[in-house]
DNA sequence: TAAAAGTTTAAACTTTCTTTAAAATTGATT
DNA sequence: AATCAATTTTAAAGAAAGTTTAAACTTTTA
């Protein structure tokens, strides 16, 4: 899961980045208007965290232009006043949520995980896949009454498998999704390999399926139904 | 992904028509309220784009019926008239887009892909020809029910006879477009030989038919329909 | 029916994938 | 702050699959 903060006060940013890659997060920080705006404009991301104040613009505008683009992030504002209007106002541009400052970390994180289960899964929090069962709040999976114990990389990849279920990724796309954009060394997918394997072992070993096929010279495939 | 058009304009329901078709949806075609609502009523699609003004019936009715059929379909509204009180109408009984005539094509299809995204459909645009369905972006191939397992080359030849289906295309033309410009060796076409046979027998071995007929001395056709 | 074009087959070659294990990093605990 | 355990990354060798080549064989057409 991917987020984008999108805040000027370092040490509030630094704070949410800290607590919000505890909890599983994949963070990248903007602290300008312009920043967030080639970010929005460039990658993609699954959560987006707004300070309304920005240096350089205001953030009701990065709202507009993500929605312009037809990004699907759910977007969650934070203002420093507590005013109607403005909440309003981000409310009708299609943020998701709003929060004003100052706030509890704990609190964040509730509403970041409540906005991923509302978006990205449909409101339904556990996502089934056959045997399978993914919970990507609590980020568990079990297989027949039983859990299977996954890294951290390992779940993020089956999550990435199963949204892409039945479609073969490449390695490329895994990387990019599972290492950010900054993925550039172009030959080197040893990683992907290898988590690739050590997560079709452990799902082989408690489901008796291999979910995931090679698909050579192409990717590999997360196969159902 | 399946478009229902429910349009009375004959010139523009056939550039739709054959726009998204190009693009790999399946379209299919109503002239008339009546048959807009029996194919509603009928059918499931993924994407439907509602012509307001229609011959028997206001298309805001039909999204009312499609509402209270509980039905998944995105809507994308279409009207001749650019008033305000039909867009906000049409939105609030749920459609999901709203366009004004005269519009490109182009947008058209951006925003039926806009809409199938946020649908978050699990499948993508897929080509259909005949018994085969190809899905560019999955990058598989399927034939009644069961995949066929192609290699890269393969797929992507198979890609290439389809854009050009019902055309005969040279081997030349084939070299260059799935090896690049430098494929200078004017003789050698053993592994395009090789390549194409390979193809067409994993095809008629799952499908029972061979599409790709030889054309002697010119190279070879994909035919269909 | 000869020449040209296409098909088949299989071996040589190349690329990609799997496996394994050690090195590096991260996180937790004392 | 240091240590230990777990995770992630790197690397390299071997296996598997795909691609190309080439030669023998078959079909088409002039």
């Amino acid at each position: 899961m991917k987020v984008l903060l999108i805040e000027d006060e370092p040490m509030l940013l630094d704070e949410m980045d800290t607590y919000l890659t505890e909890q599983g997060y994949r963070c990248e920080k903007a602290t300008t208007f312009g920043v967030g705006e080639d970010k929005i404009v460039l990658y993609e991301y699954d959560v987006i965290i707004l300070d309304i104040t920005l240096p350089g613009g205001n953030g009701l505008q990065l709202l507009q232009l993500l929605k312009k683009l037809q990004k699907e992030a759910g977007v969650l504002i934070v203002s420093a006043k507590d005013s109607l209007t403005d909440k309003l106002a981000g409310l009708n541009l299609g943020a998701d949520d709003y929060m004003t400052k100052p706030f509890h970390l704990e609190e964040l994180n509730a509403r970041v995980n409540a906005l991923v289960r509302r978006k990205s899964f449909k409101g339904s929090p556990q996502i089934v896949v056959d045997d399978l069962i993914i919970d990507p709040i609590a980020k568990t999976v079990s297989c027949n009454g039983t859990f299977i114990a996954l890294t951290r990389k390992e779940f993020e990849l089956l999550l990435y498998f199963i949204i892409n279920k039945n479609r073969v990724v490449s390695k490329q796309s895994i990387a990019e999704h599972l290492w950010g954009d900054h993925y550039d060394s172009v030959d080197n997918f040893d990683t992907v390999y290898v988590h690739t394997m050590n997560l079709r072992k452990k799902i082989i070993a408690h489901a008796g399926i291999d979910y995931i096929k090679t698909v050579y010279g192409m990717g590999y495939k997360f196969t159902s139904m």
